[in-house]
DNA sequence: CCTAATGTCTCTAGTAACTATAGGTTCAAG
DNA sequence: CTTGAACCTATAGTTACTAGAGACATTAGG
């Protein structure tokens, strides 16, 4: 049985956010120890680690929710979970697209700066244009979750 | 002029966002109309346009903040100018890669979930494994400020 | 065994960046 | 001139944590 701080090593999860899992149902009610501290088994340290894992790739813990019970009745189709990951896919891409060309702007920026004043700089111009823009307007996934 | 409604079907950006941004001073505050409600030219239409922009791309306000600085001080030293675009040149390179590693990640877990059912779905099983995952674990891929 | 340091406990409050609600005012169409 | 949409302020709620205070538990060294 590990304590919360040996749980948080080993899952790369910081104390306050594991007592925060808790505390939103997303684990469960934990063990405790004679004096009242907290006490995780395999099973926890396994949930946890899925957690943190989807977390880093970006799903909002209400996906995270939806993932866990899920994974709890095993028997049924996994186009759902298919449909949480394409979706998460495609904001990822399109914010790759993006900032390639801000980090493009960014770059010829730096270049001219090199010794004029920046009233030339076109960051802002492109940035606030939208024909300069190839975002798609529509709802950003990953904008909510971060 | 615009009033705060067209405003934001014209930025794609909620009403109470702009009221929000120009509480928090990154728009400056609006003109009124004789009725006391909010009117809007060009210039801040334009400066909107672009913290929406920079907002789909993942910048903190913070950051954005900076970036107007820029443009409301044209005449400001090129030094300074380069500091602020270099930083935020490293802070977009670093998104990228994090997100590239993602992407990976996703496409991965995706070609791995054949359409079947959960108990052979890879993609949550992955999620759990370490072993099975080649993101960095030091730093969280989409964290936004560096 | 005692002590000091570290770890853990609960609770509250703060953060970013909005979003929603309540209750009132103004404007534009019919 | 009325009606309904859009606007106003102010406050509170949201997500996913993070930080702090003050008290109890555990562990390593002497």
């Amino acid at each position: 049985m590990l304590t919360i701080g040996k749980l948080g090593a080993a899952t790369g999860v910081k104390v306050p956010t594991i007592r925060y899992y808790e505390q939103i149902g997303l684990l469960p009610d934990a063990e405790r120890s004679s004096g009242n501290q907290r006490l995780y088994g395999r099973t926890v340290q396994d949930r946890l680690a899925f957690i943190r894992h989807a977390r880093e790739l970006g799903f909002p813990l209400e996906a995270i929710r939806d993932l866990l019970s899920l994974s709890d009745r095993p028997d049924q189709s996994c186009t759902e979970v298919d449909a949480i990951a394409q979706a998460q896919l495609q904001a990822v891409k399109g914010r790759i697209a993006r900032l390639h060309a801000l980090k493009g702007e960014l770059e010829r920026m730096i270049g001219q700066c090199a010794g004029g004043s920046i009233a030339d700089c076109r960051v802002i111009e492109v940035l606030g244009n939208h024909l300069h823009c190839s975002a798609d307007h529509g709802r950003d996934l990953l904008a909510v979750s971060e």
